[in-house]
RNA sequence: GGGCGUGUGGCGCAGCUUGGAAGCGCGCUUCCUUGGCAUGGAAGAGGCCCCGAGUUCAAAUCUCGGCACGUCCA
């Protein structure tokens, strides 16, 4: 048997036959002897568009997907699968995805490695997905979302340890029964294709449930894993069977809807509310009803989906090439339409589809807590919010965005699934919207620079403009060349084939960005055992006896990979693996302890503490022999650590009381010297706000309340503390160290805290700054460190106002006024500089002279460079005196500077460059500038006289 | 996580390629025009060209570092 294929007692007992398909070459199963297609060909359309192949749903929107949803869970839950709340939109338990892609991905990792149990066996769940990566053809297509509810009912076998629940047979059983007897599907609709899956280190045979020609569902039978010395090869990757076998279904809720429903597109199966309010709002009804294009609108829309379904809409696909081929399908099946009138019906639909869609996507996302930002997960949500003002925008709608998606959460949401709130929700969109604006407005300024020099006839943009403008002020190409046009370049418009080229560049971008990512190990530290983390027992202990397992010498290149923070003083020598251990090693932020370890009454110090896999490396500077060895935590630093790391579970705790649920970790360090902790915010946090958390967080120390710690498995955890446990990070482990701080904190830490918070003393916030835009840094210091941060802080503000002479409490005051004066007095200063020139120059002294119609001056003045220019211009600029001026200083090495009154008898008669170079010989420099006006500088000040009495010569002055 | 860009009077921006006298529009002050306002005209004030180092005779301009902001991709 290859691999791939699916060989069960059910078809045979069904009656199905296996075929290959005549245009994918792929293996089917049907029921139907007479099928030469495997359902989902170029060669098949959908067939239940205005003719639904299930039966029994009138109900269109929320209501209809509600229904769907409760009809799958039931038959389900009906044949022994746990219902299972759906988890959220933004996939924080994993850090390779940033959104939950598939009900599967709720149990990655842990679950399908095997190390963590599921929470039932065998559930079935709707799990709300975001997939973005075909967003270019979410409302063009007729049936792209970029979010859609997976339906799923998932098995976990253990055949090994003879605990199977249910494997391929059952699953396709299950399937089967349902679409028939539950839904209704004609039995000869339904195709089963073999099409194995591979991805994400795992793959298994798999099954593609066709029906009309809509893929409704995937069985996937995952059990292989990824492996180099495994014996089934795949596309080049070894793979060997795994222990785990996974029943990994998918089940799209949405199609489910449109095939009930046989609407033209999945659009209006789904949100009828919203897009007739779009149609009717941007007057595209009116524009249809008054048009004069003869066609069916309904049945040509069907007629679209019907070919999208056939036609391969990726990312970058040109849209106009796309148009040509429509337009030639379409009169194959009877429509005669001009390319110019199919758009004008289409380009506004696939924007009032695709609304919709992305609002449900942004208010699940904003649902979940998540900030919009200018990376990560963040990122993706302000992709699409603009996506959204853009699409609203070209069609003439001016709804604002946060009433747009209030608007979608009333008709298709239940704002009580929401960690956000709605205020929350409606002031994140508004600032959204202001953002996009704001981008517009720069945009312009941007296309005005850009098209610098570009003639207004100009038909095409060369491509580099273009491809900077849309990676460096956010306008796509659309946007850059509609500014340009109502900026006068009337003819612009963007090259044919050009998006696919830059999806092409990004393309390549993004293969030799990921080229690089290949992370070395500092140490291979495998074959020992793994330490005894005994810190965790009482965190007060510091005072060690242990065993050493050995001592490694760090060679130069292994030293280089780790990476020591600014409070490791010197490099260390050693690393010195024990059996046990009270040394905390840098993690979770946290960084490692020091302090010094004894042996045979030797005494060296821990300069770091660091863990690999389990293994803890006390970082010395000397040697230890093998044997046993006793030594101590540096306490001091220690309990300044733990000073910092409870407080920022304080300082978190207390900005999300104060600020909202949307404030997530995003990283943390704590240091003995000062602790910062980043949250996803999405304004800047001024002083008052931060005066207020600070108050906060000081009023809780006060109230003294008990950390309790505790260690529970994965499944626990989750069950009972929810997913806001992992600020700090995915979880690793199976078994969660859990920090609860009474009723007011509670994270999965690894780190060393207090028993009680009134152990922190002081706590100050210093300042907000940004690591990136939605993400705050609040910078704290507590206890000790606290104390000496208020220290420094008086020392120099007693110093400076020590300085100036005057009372810390009028150092602002005298301060502004300084600078104040400073900038009048320079001012004065320039003033007097020309007064003294224009004295000099007009008197009779032998700096001025004139001849023959020029008027020549030649001196040295005290002022610098700046003030000399000044000067010239004085002298020069009136075109009534032509005017020939060399002035020199004896400042920074010796200026010179040579000027005549432009196109003038002066301009003529010499050239400044010429004379320049002659006389700076004497200052051993040089110079340049252009022909009337020159200016050079040297090493030797005294040579300046010499240099002017050498311009008197050239220019027969003496 | 990676790439690219920006920081210049109160506000919005040009100048940076190729180093050589800091500009434009709006706003502001005063005066003129007018019965008053809108407007029009004239004169003027207002700049550590983000910060710090480097290259150079010379840096808004080039190089490096920092800070702040923007943007694209993962």
């Amino acid at each position: 048997m290859v691999f791939g294929d699916v060989e069960i007692p059910f078809w045979n007992e069904s009656g199905h036959f296996r075929k290959e398909c005549i245009v994918t070459e792929l293996k089917f199963w049907t029921r139907d002897d007479e099928r030469k297609t495997c359902g989902d060909s170029t060669a098949d359309s959908y067939t239940f568009i205005g003719n639904p192949l299930i039966q029994g749903y009138p109900m269109r929107g929320k209501e209809l997907k509600d229904a769907m949803r409760k009809t799958f869970l039931s038959f389900f839950e009906n044949r022994g699968h746990t219902i299972i709340s759906p988890y959220p939109v933004i996939a924080r338990w994993r850090d390779d995805i940033h959104l939950t892609i598939a009900s599967i991905a709720n149990f990655q990792p842990h679950v399908t490695s095997g190390q963590v149990p599921p929470p039932a066996n065998p559930l079935t769940i709707s799990q709300p997905c975001i997939r973005l990566t075909d967003v270019a053809a979410v409302g063009r297509s007729g049936r792209h979302l970029s979010t859609f509810e997976m339906m799923a009912h998932h098995s976990f076998n253990r055949p090994k340890d003879g605990n199977t629940i249910y494997w391929i047979d059952q699953c396709v059983r299950y399937c089967d029964d349902m679409l028939i007897n539950t839904f209704g599907i004609p039995p000869n609709d339904i195709t089963y294709v073999e099409n194995p899956w591979s991805g994400g280190g795992n793959a298994g045979p798999a099954l593609e449930v066709i029906v009309g020609g809509l893929e409704l569902a995937t069985l996937v039978f995952m059990n292989l894993e990824e492996h180099e010395k495994g014996d089934v090869d795949i596309k080049g990757i070894m793979y060997r069977e795994m222990d785990l076998q996974i029943i990994d279904t998918g089940y799209g809720l949405e199609r489910f809807c449109w095939a009930a429903a046989g609407t033209p597109n999945i659009y209006e199966a789904i949100y009828p509310e919203s897009v007739s309010w779009l149609k009717k709002t941007s007057g595209y009804d009116k524009f249809i009803q008054s048009s004069d294009i003869d066609v069916n609108i309904d049945l040509l829309l069907g007629e679209i989906s019907r070919l999208s379904g056939i036609l391969n809409i990726d990312v970058g696909t040109d849209v106009n090439s796309l148009y040509d081929i429509l337009i030639s399908r379409l009169s194959d099946s009877g429509f005669s339409i001009s390319i110019e009138d199919l758009k004008k019906i289409t380009e506004p639909l696939s924007s009032i589809y695709a609304i919709p869609d992305h609002l449900h996507a942004i208010c699940n996302m904003l649902g979940d807590g998540l900030v919009p930002s200018n990376s990560k997960a963040g990122y993706l949500l302000r992709m699409l919010a603009r996506r959204v003002c853009r699409m609203r925008d070209s069609i003439g709608v001016s709804t604002s965005l946060s009433e747009l998606g209030s608007m979608h959460i009333e008709n298709y949401l239940d704002i009580n699934n929401f960690v956000q709130s709605y205020q929350g929700i409606f002031d994140i969109l508004d600032i959204e919207e202001k953002r996009y604006y704001e981008m517009l407005r720069k945009g312009e300024a941007a296309v005005k620079t850009a098209l610098h020099g570009v003639s207004k006839l100009e038909l095409e943009l060369p491509d580099e403009i273009l491809f900077r403008l849309s990676e460096e002020r956010g306008l796509n190409p659309e946007m850059a060349i509609s500014i340009a046009n109502s900026l006068g370049w009337n003819k612009l418009s963007v090259r044919v084939g050009f998006s696919a080229d830059m999806a092409a560049r990004n393309a390549t971008a993004t293969k030799d960005a990921s080229k690089i990512k290949n992370k070395i190990s500092e140490l291979d530290v495998s074959s020992y055992p793994q330490t005894s983390l005994d810190y965790y027992e009482d965190t007060k202990s510091i005072n060690l006896e242990a065993k050493i397992i050995d001592c490694l010498q760090l060679s130069k290149k292994q030293l280089s990979l780790f990476k020591f923070s600014n409070e490791v003083i010197s490099a260390p020598s050693h690393a010195i693996i024990l059996d046990r251990t009270l040394f905390y090693p840098e993690g979770g932020g946290q960084l490692g302890d020091q302090g010094f370890l004894k042996q045979n009454g030797i005494e060296i110090k821990v300069l770091d503490t660091k863990i690999i896999e389990g293994v803890v490396l006390h970082m010395t500077d000397q040697s230890l022999e093998i044997g046993p060895v006793s030594g101590s935590v540096d306490w001091i630093r220690r309990k300044q650590l733990m000073d910092h790391h409870t407080a920022i579970h304080l300082v978190g705790g207390a900005t999300r009381e104060l600020l909202g649920p949307h404030i997530w970790q995003a990283g943390s360090n704590k240091g003995a010297l000062y602790a910062r902790i980043d949250v996803t915010h999405h304004s800047r946090i001024n002083r008052k706000i931060l005066d207020k958390i600070e108050d906060r967080v000081n009023e809780i120390i006060t109230t003294n309340l008990k950390v309790k710690k505790l260690l529970l498995s994965r499944a626990n955890a989750d069950e009972n503390f929810g997913f806001n446990i992992y600020q700090g990070g995915p979880p690793k482990q199976d078994q969660i160290r859990i920090i609860k701080i009474g009723d007011f904190d509670v994270q999965a830490c690894g780190g060393t805290h207090h028993d009680e918070i009134g152990e922190i003393g002081d706590l100050r916030i210093i300042r907000a700054s940004q690591v990136q835009d939605g993400v705050e840094r609040l910078q704290v210091v507590a206890g000790d460190s606290a104390r000496e941060h208020a220290r420094l802080r008086d020392k120099i503000l007693s110093d400076t106002s020590g300085m100036l002479g005057v009372n810390p409490e009028n150092l602002q005051k005298t301060v502004s006024r300084f600078f104040e004066e400073w900038k009048s007095q320079q001012k004065k200063i320039e003033e007097l500089e020309g007064e003294i020139i224009r004295l000099r120059t007009t008197g009779t002294g032998n700096e001025s002279s004139e001849v023959d119609g020029v008027r020549y001056v030649v001196m040295e003045i005290t002022g610098d460079s700046k003030q000399m220019m000044a000067m010239l211009g004085e002298l020069t600029r009136d075109s009534k005196l032509p005017t020939l001026a060399v002035i020199g200083t004896r400042k920074g090495g010796g200026k010179l500077i040579v000027a005549c009154t432009e196109n003038s008898l002066a301009s003529k008669r010499h050239n400044a460059v010429e004379i320049l170079n002659i006389i700076s010989t004497h200052i051993n420099g040089g110079g340049g500038g252009k022909p009337s006006f020159a200016q050079g500088g040297g090493s030797n000040p005294e040579g300046i006289s010499e240099s002017l009495s050498h311009a008197r010569r050239i220019l027969g002055l003496e």
